[in-house]
DNA sequence: CCAGAATGTTGACACAGCTAACATGGGCGC
DNA sequence: GCGCCCATGTTAGCTGTGTCAACATTCTGG
């Protein structure tokens, strides 16, 4: 699909998405490099910069499609889920799956660096969606609270889950995960605790 | 204090970590050039490598630095606090005194490359240590709860802080932190929230 | 006092991102 | 239908990085 044709590629800025994600999903954010990409798909080392300012500029692409299909899954999660309760600990499941399931693409979500200095719109609009979808969950789960109260609620939540991830993959827990207190037990009494709540 | 001496630098081990751990406290990890790190020492490119097999166990070397402090740190806010629910509240405020204080060497000390493949003995004491302060103050606070409850919150506890800390600098919350709602206030909130209840 | 271990140096390799200058050819205006 | 322009690729090369092998120097213990 990338071989056997002529100077032009044909859709080169697609496929070096396409690359650069499976990259990211093999080896982390640092698997990706231009050269190899470009070599890969049959086109000289310099032929990326036509399309992406630099590497950083690639990869928030790439980030950002992650953080669409967060916000597909989140959609998916509170049509499916029976009550505004159980949506939004499917919400927050969905994240779980993102995290555990593909944790390249997540960990260059959320890499600093990408973001540092100023990310391009064509991320913090998807960032910002995802983002969105989670507080919707959390509002709709709690009807008639105020906006700030809802936030802090997300927003604290959030920060649970996404610690906890971060540790865990990290490495961070490696050696207190002892007997019989497991990751996966761990997660279920975090989303408990995270969910109930007034 | 690193120039005029002849062809034995001295210390240079320790001047290495010196200058690292200066450097990511500027910068954080990526700042670190072990090139830069000689030349500002005075010394040969290729030195470095007589004190360290590679780049990253002089990163893992400060990273030890950074979780030394954090324990010492710790202990002293144990040590001042009235009652075990200050201990650990004091405790807490230790983690996000490090974190926003030195984000740089934060953002090294939880590097998932530093401990990828496996982390010298020399990191996963002092990480260990850490980790142990902070257990001590949740045990603590929570009289006669068995080892499990107590390890589990203090596991959900710090993700929690980790979480939170961990999208701030990544820039996560920026659009999200509108007024009244600052991160301050956010951080107060958390704390009460992850310190009281039984 | 001297041998060998520690410590530094020189010079080089591989690889990465990035750039300037040049080449090609597809599509648009005429 | 034709020619020109610009999007897209190419070549060659710069800088900066980690790392290593081979050699040089100094410190130290027997």
């Amino acid at each position: 699909m990338a071989t056997a044709r002529g100077y032009h590629h044909g859709d080169l800025k697609a496929a070096l998405i396409r690359g650069a994600l499976a990259a990211v999903e093999t080896g982390g954010p640092d698997a990706v490099s231009l050269r190899d990409l470009a070599q890969s798909l049959g086109v000289s080392t310099a032929a990326p910069y036509r399309h992406f300012p630099d590497r950083r500029a690639l990869l928030a692409e790439v980030a950002a499609i992650g953080f669409n299909d967060l916000t597909a899954a989140y959609a998916r999660a509170q049509a499916e889920a029976a009550d505004p309760v159980a949506a939004m600990r499917e919400t927050a499941r969905a994240y779980l799956t993102l995290a555990f399931g593909r944790p390249g693409l997540f960990k260059l979500m959320f890499a600093s660096d990408i973001v540092d200095g100023e990310a391009p719109a064509s991320l913090l609009g998807p960032a910002q969606a995802a983002w969105e979808g989670l507080f919707r969950a959390v509002a709709a789960a709690e009807p008639g609270a105020e906006p700030a109260a809802i936030k802090r609620r997300a927003i604290t939540g959030w920060s649970t889950l996404h610690g906890f991830i971060t540790l865990v993959q990290g490495g961070r827990l490696k050696g207190f995960m002892t007997e019989p207190l497991t990751e996966a037990d761990l997660l279920e009494a975090i989303l408990d605790k995270t969910l109930r709540e007034a």
